[in-house]
DNA sequence: GACATAAGTTGCTCTATTTGGAACTACTGT
DNA sequence: ACAGTAGTTCCAAATAGAGCAACTTATGTC
């Protein structure tokens, strides 16, 4: 049996429910040597994928492991679909779209699909920011009502740009405006001279919420093309929604628009 | 570089925010020739750890690594909380408890403790059952609001015992009850003669939420005991729920018990 | 605290897995 | 159609991993 085949062998056991393993354990799952399996387990807590349980000699899952439950949120039905989504409009609109979620109170995009204009937003996925102070952001948080976000957000805000909110008090208001009109936008925020339209879509089945994006620059672009824009997220996010049963956008009316 | 290490290499560049990943990238990445690149990719997709992408040669995480990162579960403060919290009732009641969470329209245990009576309801955790069946499922479903559940829920539902409820109708107004109480409450719906009291709480910084529950036999226990299990757990429930900021817990009236 | 047992670690020799160059196939861009 | 790039496979050689034995550490019992 490869070295590859045994660490799947051990990773795959707390996928069916273990959340603990012994050096003994692992001579019964793999079928070698107690010398064999002492090496193999502490190998793989020396690269990170296992880790000893506190107080213990038996191991649990480490956190190159469980780093990685988090890059697997780049693929589920939710991702594909709204890369599809985004794709159509990027496609449409000619400006860069991003894929992205929220982790705690940051945001960082899973997903990049570059547009076709000569002028265009580029920044890599996985760079994080923060929620309340992107577009991105507000539409995820919009998930939850004010006093979830008062209790989640925390006295003092960073202010990354002087469009940042300055306090929680303003922050819960622009999340509730984004809530009510069902998307978010930012311009000279995250970065200046770019402007971010986002919607949000959950999947009530996996639990997953993420955002779709565009960001253009904010100088060159017209009103007309903004409430366009809008308009290509804000239908394809009820299409989806609606396709994966989320609430929000099956209660949604349809026209919710730029003023 | 041993082959546990470069396993861990491959998989820590998709934490680190890669989406996809090539044999020539992966010749950079270890500094390895490419034919030991390819073999070692395709072994890691023999193994479950990586996939291909749709339609291309390169590869994305598989689905054992995003099966762990649901594993990966089992590890975080609200876990550690709840279990410590279980822990001290079980000490206290003497019944055996479960911290539990929800996947999609089942729920599985993740930890267990067990009671010091010699009569004792044990289940190995893993095990998956129907979350509107269970008193763990109605406790974490009580998140969603009526509407969200009407969309969540399928018309037909599978009905494990004559207990369980018979119509998504049922089930709705049975987990309604659940949130309005704050805990719910199975007898003789997973298991014949078992009692089940469960309360559910959130982290909503990482989004997570899980129950914490009883197990009991239900011809031993008197309702004197039970209403004490009850008001054990929803006291733990809110001391938690507090400490993480879970709005739920922190705007629950303080006395909500058996009527 | 003494003792037996179980769990886990390490040294060292052997072997089976892994390596990597070369030759090849498949794909992409012009 | 063709050149260049990406990726695969063969096969002999190399070495990482295997596994026995001896050892250390932890745990349970009396």
């Amino acid at each position: 049996m490869s070295s590859v085949a045994k660490v799947a062998r051990v990773l795959e056991s707390f996928i069916a429910g273990r959340t603990e393993l012994s050096v003994t354990d692992t001579v019964g799952l793999l079928d070698i040597p107690k010398s064999s399996a002492s090496r193999m387990l502490k190998a793989m807590a020396d690269a990170g994928l296992l880790e000893h349980a506190p107080g213990s000699r038996r191991y649990r899952i480490g956190p190159l492991a469980i780093g990685l439950g988090r890059a697997g949120r780049t693929q589920s039905r939710l991702m594909d679909r709204l890369h599809a989504m985004l794709a159509e409009v990027v496609r449409s609109c000619g400006h860069t779209g991003y894929v992205s979620v929220r982790d705690g109170l940051e945001i960082f995009g899973l997903r990049m699909i570059e547009g076709s204009h000569d002028l265009r937003v580029v920044r890599e996925p996985g760079v994080r920011m923060p929620a309340v102070a992107t577009a991105v952001g507000r539409a995820l948080l919009a998930r939850f009502d004010d006093a979830a976000l008062a209790a989640l957000l925390p006295d003092q805000l960073d202010r990354p740009s002087p469009a940042a909110p300055a306090s929680r008090a303003e922050a819960i208001a622009r999340i509730a405006h984004a809530r009510a009109q069902g998307w978010a936008e930012a311009e000279d925020e995250g970065h200046r001279g770019i402007g971010t339209i986002a919607v949000a879509v959950a999947d009530p089945v996996s639990g997953e919420c993420a955002s779709a994006c565009i960001t253009y620059p904010a100088a060159v672009v017209t009103a007309a093309e903004r409430a366009r824009i809008c308009s290509l997220l804000t239908d394809g996010a009820r299409r989806v929604g609606a396709e994966l049963g989320d609430p929000v956008w099956i209660a949604a009316p349809r026209r919710r628009r730029i003023a």
